[in-house]
DNA sequence: GAGATATTTAATAACCTGATTAATTTTTGC
DNA sequence: GCAAAAATTAATCAGGTTATTAAATATCTC
């Protein structure tokens, strides 16, 4: 008879393993730190999860579902257009405030192995296409109203993520360029919540 | 007496080497394979770098200094502010467009290796600095005489650069969450240019 | 052209790391 | 308790990659 697995160990496997994933990529990550992180031996990972690879995948399967469940739930609510943007930015400012490694372990595995991909669109509904697609029928509705400016969808979702997310994914190279302590830096970044939803707001302006 | 060293084969080393360790980063770059792009036996690499690790630096240091002359040029000129961003920007999006791949190589082996960022400050002049300094200054003269709202230089810099890079950083994943092709896809990231100025530009509007 | 020095190569050593194996300990069901 | 299955470990293999060595070839100086 089959015992159950042991939860608690396969769990700590998978902890360690995105600790280490995150902070040294797939390449650089090795199964031996992830072992002795998760305070086992290195035969038991194999054990539990048979390659690296698989072990990877876990952890970065869980990744994208988190990042993309943070990205579409306001956008899908009925709050007036400038309201559920403002909400939707800080939402996903917050998101990268408490996950701020993963948009570089996303990128920077997809780059490096763009079969990865895969996975994303595995868990990518197409709803979140659906999404732009309502939001480009609302910021034409405020333009004809002469609210806006013309704008694409697609444009003023880049534009919001590109705000939020590239200060997390260069913030070692902006430290060492300002010299800033941790502890300023830690303002300045907080400050950028505000920031971000102020330009983009703005750069919506007829 | 010493013979000069053959210039032309360490120069097909370092190009064969930049090529390698822009697509593949350092981890995954194989000196066997810079080695045979090169057209050179692989230990001669050795014999004119010593390590993979030197090799590499020799590439990373040539990089950042591209990426810093391509920053500063316009902004120390004395054009009027709002020409001189938009003059910036565009400059500072066609250096993207022609070196696609150096921002994520910039990031990703800084916080993959951070010790590299000692490079980047080596080549750093405080200059960039100053010329922040004095963009604070232009910034806030704009804004007593009315022209635009209250921002700090440093943000607005990371502003600028958050639209310009992102897009470039994370182009695989727009490219299979949109499912442009190609060509299409082209067709977008050139349009982003002028997005970019014109959404930078209203930004800063009162 | 000879001798010295620089350049290049083939072969292989040294190392690292993921995976496997076989044995040991722990847990489970009866 | 005891046998069977699961969980864990130590030891080691296998593959790949960087680095070294020693020898061969080219180049330069005189």
């Amino acid at each position: 008879m089959p015992t159950n697995n042991n939860i608690s160990t396969e769990q700590a496997i998978l902890e360690a393993a995105e600790e280490v994933f995150l902070s040294k990529g797939f390449a650089l990550a090795k199964t031996v730190d992830i072992a002795k992180l998760a305070g086992v031996n290195q035969a038991l990972l194999h054990y539990y999860f048979r390659t690296k690879e698989n072990l990877f995948d876990a952890v970065f399967a869980q990744k994208i579902r988190q990042i993309i469940s943070s990205m579409g739930e306001v956008l899908g609510s009925d709050l007036p257009l400038m309201e559920k943007i403002k909400k939707q930015m800080e939402m996903q400012f917050d998101f990268l405030l408490s996950n701020p490694k993963i948009p570089f372990l996303v990128i920077s595995e997809i780059t490096r192995v763009p079969q990865r991909i895969e996975t994303l669109k595995l868990t990518v509904n197409t709803q979140v296409l659906k999404i732009i697609e309502k939001l480009q029928l609302e910021l034409d509705e405020a333009h004809r109203e002469g609210k806006i400016r013309q704008i694409s969808a697609l444009n003023l979702v880049v534009n919001v993520i590109s705000q939020n997310v590239f200060l997390f994914l260069a913030h070692p190279i902006f430290q060492a360029f300002t010299e800033m302590p941790d502890e300023e830096f830690r303002e300045f970044v907080a400050n950028r919540k505000q920031e971000n939803v102020t330009s983009i707001l703005k750069s919506l302006a007829l």
